[in-house]
DNA sequence: TTTAAATGATAGCATTACTATCATAAATAA
DNA sequence: TTATTTATGATAGTAATGCTATCATTTAAA
């Protein structure tokens, strides 16, 4: 038997599931490629549907606009890293362990997910470092967010939140350094790679430099407390 | 005599500089305006021209797209900054003290600026926080910063980076450091107005608790070391 | 005062971001 | 099985966007 792992996504966020027929996967696949690979400015449903030998319109059927995919493809890498760090931390006893370990996920290479056949994960975090503030930098920010598109990144927060709070329990913003993990684990690697002098890992440009810089922030800011 | 600040900008920002003509200077503070109001998406030159009461053909003998002059906007702000840090930091001695009040600087709200006719200063740290990370998220990024045009910004990074090293020469990542003091001041005041869950400042709202956090996460930081 | 530079007015064009319609193919139910 | 819904393909069309070009006029500099 096959396994399969499915990311339960909100129904606001599409107007015919993608993951229920060939044409929606094949809208995640090419997407998540022609997004990495043009950017999402340059991104259009027409070219995304000569990309998949469709056309415009078929597109529309499954999304709105490009604006709903992109929080789309965001909200399902959320929703697959929780999966993943659900996962790969059970079993760990130490909650600092557990936080390491949640770092190294964050911000590390992602290797594709063989359960998932149309997302290619890797190429998904590339997008979800150079495009994903967009999804929620907007000024519909407070709607879309009424429609509960962000809560598997909240949720992903909250989940890192408590693990700060299981090593240091009186420690007094845990939502806020894991935001703040989660985004830099992020932005650094992007400044890294674009914007070097942003950063001091310009030299070797190693993510491990990146989670050795974010495991120091943490660790000094929750051992003092 | 008038007193008068002139931040000066990249030449290759601009086709002709806006701050050499009446019609350049209302393309800038009209374009804040536009830009806090409805944000950069849905702004485009001809809304600005409309609201000048110009022309879409005389916005564009001054900036090629929108994105240049999204950046010239965040560049500016950054060579602003700047100057205030440099500024207000002057003749303070303690290290410590000036870390502290760059950190103010950059997460509290911003009056205007008398010295500066046409930039709102305040709706320009709005666009700052909602839209700066825009102007580097973008395939171009390569391009855009080999043409120096995020110059501001990483003088402005190195500089918050000395004043780390100073008062902590051997913290190793001061660079990194500093860059995530910059975006995290934006991000968590984003999120505290937004998306409130990502933070622990969801209840009161105030910007003095993000200039707490960041004191905590900086001074632990760098202490220990 | 002549010349140059900046602006205003208007036109035009390719692309984007959709919406609508109709025919056909595939899946499902009667 | 046929009937019928459902998904897709093909094509058209439209308003807005993102420009470029031209020419007349006003303003400023030589």
């Amino acid at each position: 038997m096959k396994l399969q792992l499915q990311i339960k996504m909100n129904q606001a966020l599409f107007i015919r599931n993608p993951e229920q027929s060939e044409l929606g996967k094949n809208i995640i696949q090419h997407s998540i490629q022609l997004i990495d690979k043009n950017g999402f400015e340059a991104f259009t449903f027409k070219k995304l549907a000569e990309d998949i030998g469709t056309t415009e319109a078929g597109i529309y059927r499954y999304f709105e606009n490009k604006h709903k995919l992109l929080v789309y493809l965001t909200a399902w890498y959320w929703g697959w890293l929780e999966f993943q760090i659900n996962y790969q931390t059970n079993n760990i006893k130490d909650p600092t362990v557990r936080l390491k370990r949640v770092i190294k996920l964050l911000a590390t290479t992602v290797e594709d997910d063989k359960l998932t056949g149309h997302v290619n994960e890797g190429l998904l975090h590339q997008i979800v470092i150079s495009e994903g503030s967009k999804a929620y930098l907007t000024k519909q920010v407070g709607e879309d967010n009424k429609l509960q598109f962000f809560k598997p990144y909240k949720d992903l927060c909250a989940v890192v939140g408590n693990i700060i709070l299981e090593c240091s329990p009186k420690y007094k913003y845990p939502r806020s350094l894991a935001s703040t993990i989660i985004e830099m684990a992020h932005f650094q690697n992007f400044f890294m790679n674009n914007l070097p002098s942003l950063t001091d890992f310009g030299k070797n440009k190693e993510e491990t430099e990146v989670v050795a810089f974010l495991n120091d922030l943490v660790f000094s800011s929750i051992k003092k407390a």
